[in-house]
DNA sequence: GAGGTTTTCCGATAAAACGTCGATTTTATA
DNA sequence: TATAAAATCGACGTTTTATCGGAAAACCTC
């Protein structure tokens, strides 16, 4: 916390800094939805239906084995409307995990605020990663084990938004650069790989295997392991 | 290094330690090949050339994307032959990344077998994964961006396969533990994922961008990082 | 090396899933 | 309530996957 000393350009930038995080996180949680938006209602709420039903279907049974037909009927429409929506099945798997990963980076800047240090920010960002993969497994399912590496899904709005996903830690591990927890020596980038893998490796031995049981617990030790380790080789 | 003081019970356990290590490589070196081989040497010729062609396209298209037919052609044969051979395109791609991933086991066994500790098998280890999807990234591409994840693989060939890639870290894990370098306070299921997760996420980020630039030394740098730091959690 | 058997290969075709289009119904609005 | 725009759907064409029966090649035995 800032000292009422340090004053001019450190509080420049101090507060710089607190708006940069805010304005990330602004960016990150609300980009733009897709160009051409449903006039009526009832479509709005056909586009929900077909999301749904593609979340369900997807996980259930895997993007590559799922059928068009069968989305459109759990949807409650025919297989025709559903090409009015969308123009292929990958499009449409593409878009599917797009409103949870806003809700999560929105969630989270809601949480976030009343943490100060880019510790602890970090620390809630790897728990709550892990919690809300639990908290909505299908989805998890599908961004985690289906959709996260694909390499086609470059140059696609899912692929933004999964970009932001990294870009979010790195910010945070250059803050804890700054806050000089976080060696400086090490580059950044071998820094965030590493945050993410344990997590992400974590959460994807949960959703294969169910092991450990207890998700949230383990990912809570796993980051709080994950930052300690990063403490430990600074303080030498 | 067991001293020469040290006899008996803890010779024993050594020795045992020994030959676990290379039965447990041995078995996954050289797990069944499927049941039904070719008898012909033309057919074995035949599985080849499709192996190669489903990899180079699978690799250049995506699994969801790539047509049998192209397949077929690529390999030189019609399209009902390759179905001579596998019973549908999934089951083609869950066989093709196999061999290379036995050819992967077979190599690290020779190489280690002149590291003594667990600590420098593991660094071996971490090391010689990366390293090894730099060479073979047509086939790095398949596994880790498309296959390892995958759900459907569960009770395939395959899966064993991949889960025998984790078996022989959390072997070393729980030595590491023996050798006093890793901290018996941790689950080693959680300690396995941290490393696994580090070095796949740098994988991962190498196949999808390119970057960093250094597979190998970055693989290196990482890998000696994460040792270090399960090393500095002991000594305290 | 001829005859018989098994293995491998392929063309024709069925089955399934994807994707398009024009006609029809519903909604918004004036 | 008339009209235009938006949304829906059934019918149909296309692409891709998968099967099957018979031809060709390899193998085996005498």
């Amino acid at each position: 916390m800032a000292t009422k000393e340090v004053v001019g350009e450190s509080e420049q930038i101090a507060s710089d800094t607190v708006s940069a995080w805010d304005s990330l996180l602004q960016e990150i949680a609300h980009r733009p939805k897709r160009a051409t938006e449903r006039k009526q209602d009832r479509a709005k709420r056909t586009e929900q239906q077909i999301l749904n039903a593609a979340l369900r279907v997807f996980a259930r049974d895997g993007i590559s084995r799922s059928r068009i037909a069968d989305i459109a009927a759990e949807a409650g429409i025919s297989t025709s409307t559903l090409y009015e929506y969308y123009k292929s099945k990958e499009d449409l798997a593409y878009d599917v995990p797009l409103s949870h990963l806003a809700e999560f980076f929105e969630s989270y800047h809601a949480n976030a605020a009343s943490r100060t240090s880019a510790r602890e920010r970090l620390l809630l960002y790897l728990v709550m990663s892990a919690d809300y993969a639990r908290e909505h497994a299908e989805w998890a399912r599908l961004l985690y084990l289906e959709i996260w590496p694909s390499v086609f899904v470059s140059d696609t709005e899912l692929r933004h938004s999964i970009d932001d996903f990294t870009r979010v830690i790195l910010f945070l591990v250059k803050e804890g650069v700054a806050e000089g927890w976080v060696s400086p020596d090490r580059n950044p980038y071998e820094t965030v790989a590493l945050l993410i893998g344990g997590v992400n490796q974590l959460i994807i031995t949960w959703l294969l295997y169910r092991k450990p049981k207890n998700l949230t617990r383990a990912g809570t030790e796993m980051a709080e392991r994950l930052i300690a380790m990063l403490e430990n080789e600074v303080r030498r």
